[in-house]
DNA sequence: GACTGGCACTCACTAGTTGGGAGTGCCAGT
DNA sequence: ACTGGCACTCCCAACTAGTGAGTGCCAGTC
């Protein structure tokens, strides 16, 4: 059955007043309430068909109606228009933002930032290696037989590494080994490096084989097989604030699910830029979520995608608002990273 | 008034069947459960001593005996013996911490480990860079007026900035530059460096001053200047086990005080190595924290401390038992860092 | 046919009541 | 100094209305 305008009015009036009180609504404070130009009595037969429809449901008999997750779903797809964000706001994400000294603190400041402004759980993903590009290799000789690999990448991100050669090993050589190294991979993309990695070895002349086999044997394992990402998570103390009626009851699967990071990064496993993607309720893959909903998207540098961050609250949360809150800082972070 | 043997019998036994059973525990159960030989007339005349002295309580009139903070005090300072780990404890600890591939690593795997191994919220320090010394410092030039400083610090934590100089510099420059900071710098201890990041400045030939005084102020911001100290969390999710009898019925304002990092940091303001800290609800001097107690030692590689550990949960907590795994975990990482 | 007013009905929630029981404090006795 | 006994307190769980928000349905109206 078609659902006419009326009835779609009336679903929107019903999530809009059940995210703002938190009680089931009844037909009555919904007539007063929107200036729904109907009687009660034709709010309520409108509710039983969204009712049999499976986009609201009863708690119990004699309660008002509470929006199913399909509720929420037609709602968000159909209903709400992306609230565009106020002035302040925007001022507020710049001035946040402006000051970071680092990549790292970008990412620390971002995640606040989502949790203050969605008063819901923020998670960023940090700048993902295998996306990335390198910028710069950099050998730095800690002992005779001892090397320290410094990986800068275009995001700006560091990582580094400890390589312990089979043999000492001279000054020039280590500017041999750094040349070639830089040479063969500056501008890949890391997930593409692995073979490029193996033929540094051919590469080298051929009494540096042995430290350069050390070398790209720990440039494998560390910088490109380890697709190990970090989680920045902030703003968990917004669980507990709906008094215990989201999340039936137990934060307990929430805060474990949270502090899982695979199970984080598997929500940004398929993040795409300027798509804002939204997991309600039961919707998630993961059961411990199954009470929440999630508003995540990707990030990076122009069109290109070095990360994913979002929020997650419960079901009941402001959709419209947290859209649109998400998909401004992912902007805003996104420029920021362009400019580095 | 001097509490006899028996009395501390009495509040010893009291404290450790309200930690197993979380619930105000009876003259009559207690003599059942511990071997006390005497009626339990006799221990609730115990009891109002112990009352009256401040070390018991009463939820209401007719209700069993709950230890209070001073009554946890008294059973951490006196009664209790550190538990020793068993075998299989330690081996679980080797085992975790064995796989660790960087400092990172390390201080990630540990927190993880003392939230499974206590049940309770853990919170690492990262080795802090004030206390640490200096192995290394890398210039890397990214462009002619752009460089990246890396410094690699004893501990194996490595920081880096970059650094926009006032002119172009020509690569042997850079070479010059980065000789004569490690020449100042290596070995020093980081708090110790400022007048030393000073003094770079008039060590530079003339030529060099221009880029060097872009260098050594970078230098003193970020790297000596930033006390900003990095922590790692994990077990939150140990917070909602007790069944929100703990913490008075709110997770809110633990949720809270964790995710500022400042409060935390505070609480590692004043650890010493091999002393392990125990503070008990009101004993904590942040307020939100009233309602939790807390373990936290020192570690570092021997004697010398480069950060914080512990765990944070309510005040009905296994004491002797966090102790002892605490302490144990803090001295396995002291000794893993020791090695590298 | 769509909407409305009216009405009986349902059922969570609250407040008040009650009985049971765990636990205490006190006292007299050993 | 310890014990058994006993009266007392008071939380808790179970039960009992009473209340009211909200519903579903129906007959009537435009």
């Amino acid at each position: 059955m078609a659902l006419d305008e009326r009835k779609l009015e009336v679903l929107r009036a019903i999530v809009e007043d059940y995210v703002a009180t938190q009680e089931p609504v009844g037909s009555k404070a919904l007539v007063e309430r929107h200036n729904l130009r109907v009687s009660p009595a034709t709010v309520r037969n409108d509710m039983a068909v969204l009712e049999e429809e499976g986009y609201i449901r009863q708690p119990h008999t004699s309660a008002g109606r509470v929006p199913t997750d399909a509720g929420y779903r037609l709602f968000v797809d159909k209903l709400s228009r992306v609230k565009p964000l106020s002035q302040a706001e925007r001022r507020a994400i710049e001035r946040f933002l402006i000051g970071a000294v680092d990549l790292d603190d970008v990412v620390h400041r971002t995640v606040r930032l989502l949790a203050q402004l969605t008063r819901q759980v923020a998670v960023v993903q940090y700048p993902s290696l295998s996306r990335a590009t390198v910028r710069h290799f950099e050998l730095v000789p800690i002992s005779t037989t001892r090397i320290m690999v410094v990986m800068i990448a275009e995001t700006g991100r560091v990582e580094q590494r400890l390589v312990d050669l089979p043999g000492p090993i001279l000054a020039d050589d280590v500017t041999e080994l750094r040349r070639v190294i830089n040479e063969k991979l500056v501008g890949q993309r890391l997930a593409e490096t692995p073979p490029l990695v193996l033929a540094l070895i051919e590469e080298a002349a051929p009494g540096l084989r042995p430290p350069m086999t050390a070398l790209s044997t720990v440039l494998l394992e560390t910088l490109v097989e380890r697709t190990e990402e970090r989680i920045a998570l902030a703003g968990t103390a917004n669980l507990a604030r709906g008094g215990l009626l989201d999340f039936q009851g137990s934060l307990r699967p929430i805060l474990e699910a949270l502090e899982e990071e695979v199970i984080l990064l598997k929500l940004f496993g398929e993040v795409e830029p300027s798509i804002t993607r939204v997991r309600i309720g039961d919707e998630n893959e993961i059961e411990d979520l199954r009470t929440a909903s999630i508003v995540a998207t990707g990030y990076g540098p122009g069109s290109m995608v070095v990360g994913g961050m979002g929020v997650l609250g419960p079901t009941r949360m402001d959709y419209p608002g947290n859209i649109a809150t998400v998909r401004a800082v992912a902007r805003y972070v996104g420029d920021l990273l362009a400019q580095s």
